[in-house]
DNA sequence: ATTATCTATAGATCTATAGATAATGC
DNA sequence: ATTATCTATAGATCTATAGATAATGC
């Protein structure tokens, strides 16, 4: 039964990410530790012995989910600043990104649930969204280098915002018209049309 | 233990009135159908005589809420279009609007479950979407009538992903100062400062 | 007689723990 | 000897239903 200190390391790795998916996918509440280690290949006793708490296991997932997430936007950023641009708003606001909430932007999927857990989580939160409004203030100050700072940041801030909520909103709805007019229009105005 | 056909209809309604709040606050797995119940001076055996199910619930209280929400932007609809555009965005994005997220848009604490649950949510959720959307480019024509009415209905669209993006974000994140700059951003992006 | 509400419960699920097992790592 | 994982279970909760109760509405 039991495997070597290597194995046992891969495998607490492969529950991270299992739930990272299955977090994003079903929310917090929507799906239960023996399932996560189901997922995982594991059976759900084991799971104590590596996580405090199902709780401190979404704060890691939500980790894992966020680094991920970034490292998608660097991968995209190539180009002129205006193209890097077009390449990340334009794959956060696509319908691949619509359809795959399990391997997409954390906050789209896990920010409603903040508020009803413990603060850990919002950190992690925290931490995703301050890089990517990071990354977001760096590109709008090679777009337009003349702006003041904070008026790229304030930039930034406006747009990430954008493209949260159009992703929520575009999920919501139950009609694909209104969806695909959402995402495309709020592309548009954040000049990734 | 039966009250009067009337007494009857106004309980109804108490437990749609506390479920469109409690659901807002714990979202739709993390409120019980006792305890939505117990909210209403119920018991919980109760409910299955009024309601089909939990979901059917949440959809009549998401369209109660969203209702709710609906007329309290009307009530702020006087003045100058740009004095409208202020106090409803304003009202909106404000610290009172993200401290109660049980009185608050429906969209910030319930799109997150949409994508999970039946379509009959996601179609009043849409509704919902379709009426704000729908008075934000009023409110747009009136702000600028010389306007395309398409361009009119892309800025209300623009502004209300920023609205609903921003109070997702200002909710997740552990950090007041942060919370507030996304609020205050947002606001002075949509010509609400 | 009808029905709104109640008590009680079935059956499923959930988080977390206890103790057994068996292979690793000393 | 340590420990990663397993089986089994405690104890709580959840949705939904069954049947009893008692007051309304005919």
């Amino acid at each position: 039964m039991k495997v070597s200190r290597e194995q046992a390391a891969l495998n607490r790795e492969r529950v991270v990410e299992v739930a990272a998916k299955l977090f994003r996918e079903k929310g917090f509440d929507g799906i239960g530790v023996a399932d996560l280690m189901k997922g995982a290949g594991l059976t759900h006793g084991g799971f104590y012995g590596q996580f405090g708490s199902k709780e401190d296991l979404l704060v890691e997932a939500c980790g894992k989910a966020l680094e991920g997430s970034l490292a998608g936007w660097s991968r995209l950023a190539v180009g002129t600043p205006r193209e890097q641009l077009g390449k990340i708003v334009g794959s956060y606001l696509s319908p691949a990104h619509r359809a795959n909430p399990g391997k997409g932007c954390s906050m789209t999927t896990l920010a409603a649930d903040a508020p009803r857990v413990g603060p850990a989580v919002r950190q992690t939160l925290t931490q995703g969204a301050r890089a990517q409004i990071g990354m977001l203030t760096e590109l709008h100050g090679k777009l337009d280098p003349d702006a003041a700072p904070d008026e790229q940041r304030r930039r930034a801030i406006a747009a990430y915002a954008g493209m949260v909520g159009a992703m929520m909103l575009a999920r919501a709805v139950e009609d694909e018209a209104l969806s695909d007019e959402i995402l495309e229009t709020v592309k548009a105005a954040l000049g990734a049309g």
